[in-house]
DNA sequence: AATGAATGAGAATTCATTCAT
DNA sequence: GATGAATGAATTCTCATTCAT
């Protein structure tokens, strides 16, 4: 993984007709993307409703439009506020390494460990794509980012292979983590439907020798990126 | 790429009430499901609706459930039928490859053709997370099973590295895979919505380079998988 | 029960063109009605569905409306059948018996056990209430029909108090008879919804004495029918 | 007619998540509530529908669903208030008389005066049967565990007949009561559909006569319940 | 005579959003 | 700021009936 700290802080939230929040306001909206967090991801965008979100979060119906202005804009939110949370995360656990592939191997366990802690992540951010293609595409450009210019500084430094393509490399590289936190975390929850603190020993290391081999610097054999000179062009029908 | 030919048939298909189908029937049917490919792909799951459907398929309202029990298992079934034959299009492209890293290659290619023809592959399939999660599962995992025993097939033929869990490695490519396909197909689309026919020039090129790398047999000098011995064990809070 | 023999027939049926039946539509014909019977017992009017009749009596679903105009005409005719039948059954049960009580007592000993044998009769004439009132009306009249006539010449004989109205009485009787069954035998179904085949002894033993006394010509002491003189008209607010 | 005084409250009502209700809640579930009697009794349960109802309360659909759970609910609810109310104003008929026969009467006589004001009672109650099986076996049981209670009573004072079984005699009484109000009231509506205010004249008279006669205590004479000892165990084939 | 595919009107029910208190 | 009663558009699904085969 690649993502340089960014340590964004969330703007200032305003009520749903613009006027800043007061204290009490700031408290309550709070605890409604608290609540909207915790059922969207048990629920999922349609089975969850309003009710829902207002009870949970111990609080009026009506109280819920003083903040948002819509389920979908809340749901909104909640993406960017989890896409927040999940960068600062990944870059807490990059800070201090030293060299790529420790860094990357950070950053992928600093991903994982906050999927395990807030299955929301998923759940809430794959639906986006159905909810609000937009926010979805922000939440993954805004990671892969990260991941490019930590590439680039590390094929500037000699660490990764000069020849790899930055974007194409970070888009692998973010979808490998992606279903793999799917695979190994979220799937295996008990039947209670908790996700085991971390994945099945071993896996990290699994997924890391994969991608080292593809990051590093090919030898002086250096094998050619592909066996056989044919490019997709030719191969579409 | 490296999933195994796997020649399968759809299973004859029954009406909603169990019993097998009249030719007219059949035909009544596959209007159905195609219409339903097209209408979920266009609007997701929850704005698609029978109607739409069965106006879509030219065909009355009440018919739909001469066929389908409701929504979920037309939905189910397409993801079946999607699931079909997104592994038929991987396996035809990957027929007649020789070696590992060219069959990879072509299994990639003909899933992103297969995807740039069929966008609903990934919007019902995706969604499905959502509407229906077992069919989910059982997608992804249809695919990597393939994926798996083509690894575990080129690792006895010496031309992946042994040290590679086929598992893990088979989930990070299809991750790989679904993220490059999402990011330079899906969202490459032009005004009218229509995928381009083939991704940019050399994206598949870069994507295999690092594949490449990932699976090769690691050299005399052969880099251990991870520079420090930390176990993802210790990276949890 | 006051029922004279009235050996109807069944009118002979006709298609639901009007045209007079085959052999062979006659045996279809009465199959639909057999099965009708019984779905309508089982399910009631509205849960069921000519689909189930006609499955139920293993016969292709356009065949029904060769044979009925709509769901609501083979529910009269049912209840037209029923009537004939139990009226029969009381009629057969009456024939015989000398004095009125024992004709009485018969009729009701026919009435009960033809319920018990025929739970359709109370579901099915019930419901006509709902679905098709006239032949509710038709129904309890012509059995009435028979009470009256049999308490008429029974006061004549000097066997039933004379000062008693025939029509009242007899639509008193049957509503007794009516709960009776309803209570003592339809209610006591055993879980798997079977009626026992008769009420628990005694029971008509208890309604005969309470009947035989309402009917009884009045002793020398003979009481008024009120003890104060109040008409029911005083008794409307 | 027995029924001993049963003053009893409707239970608070709970909109249908539960909660207690408001005041304004209240005025809304009463408006549904007759509005509902109205539209069973006219139309039937099948016939009825929510908007008719809402439409006939004057109250969006909507509400409907703030107050009861389903069609079948608000029925059931009315089915209990029916039956609560009509056993008022039977116990109020009958308070302040004085031996059964005249409670009897009264009894009766406040049960014509509720039918014919209350066309609702028997076509909801009635339907019951069909929509909520166990409502109908509660509404004849209470009212005839009144019956029973005030039968045993007078038993004891030597008003009625002590070889009567008091269950079967009730279950008689109120029977006969049902058909001749359904005969004589309902059965004579104009044709505006508006039943009389109350029955023929000398109805309740001829009635009461068969009744009187079936609770008087036997004389000296005091015939046997019956002629023949035939029990109704030799009359089952 | 028999069949069963096709039809669409109609019903129950949900829920985001508004607004008077 | 907070509340929750009211609303109605929209959706899924059922089933009596028709009709071409």
């Amino acid at each position: 993984m690649s993502t340089t700290d960014q340590s964004e802080q969330a703007p200032a939230a305003l009520s749903a007709s613009g006027k800043p929040l007061t204290k009490r306001g700031e408290t309550t909206r709070r605890k409604l993307l608290e609540a909207a967090e915790d059922v969207f991801a048990r629920l999922g965008y349609h089975e969850a409703s309003i009710v829902k979100i207002t009870e949970s979060a111990g609080i009026g119906l009506g109280t819920f439009y003083l903040y948002f202005d819509s389920k979908q804009q809340v749901f909104e939110e909640l993406v960017l506020d989890l896409n927040r949370r999940v960068r600062h995360a990944m870059s807490e656990a990059m800070a201090g390494t030293s060299g790529r592939i420790e860094a990357e191997r950070a950053g992928f366990e600093g991903f994982f460990r906050f999927t395990a802690e807030h299955p929301a992540l998923y759940r809430v951010v794959r639906e986006a794509e159905f909810v609000s293609p937009e926010m979805l595409r922000l939440h993954y450009t805004r990671i892969v980012d990260g991941y490019e210019a930590g590439l680039r500084a590390a094929q500037h430094d000699g660490d990764v292979d000069d020849a790899l393509d930055p974007e194409v490399t970070a888009w692998a590289l973010m979808g490998a983590g992606e279903l793999i936190g799917m695979r190994f975390l979220l799937w295996e929850r008990d039947d209670a439907g908790n996700a085991p603190a971390a994945m099945p020993e071993g896996t990290i290391d699994h997924l890391m020798r994969f991608i080292q081999g593809g990051l590093a610097v090919r030898g002086a054999t250096g094998a050619s990126p592909r066996e056989s000179p044919r490019s997709e062009g030719e191969a579409d029908a």
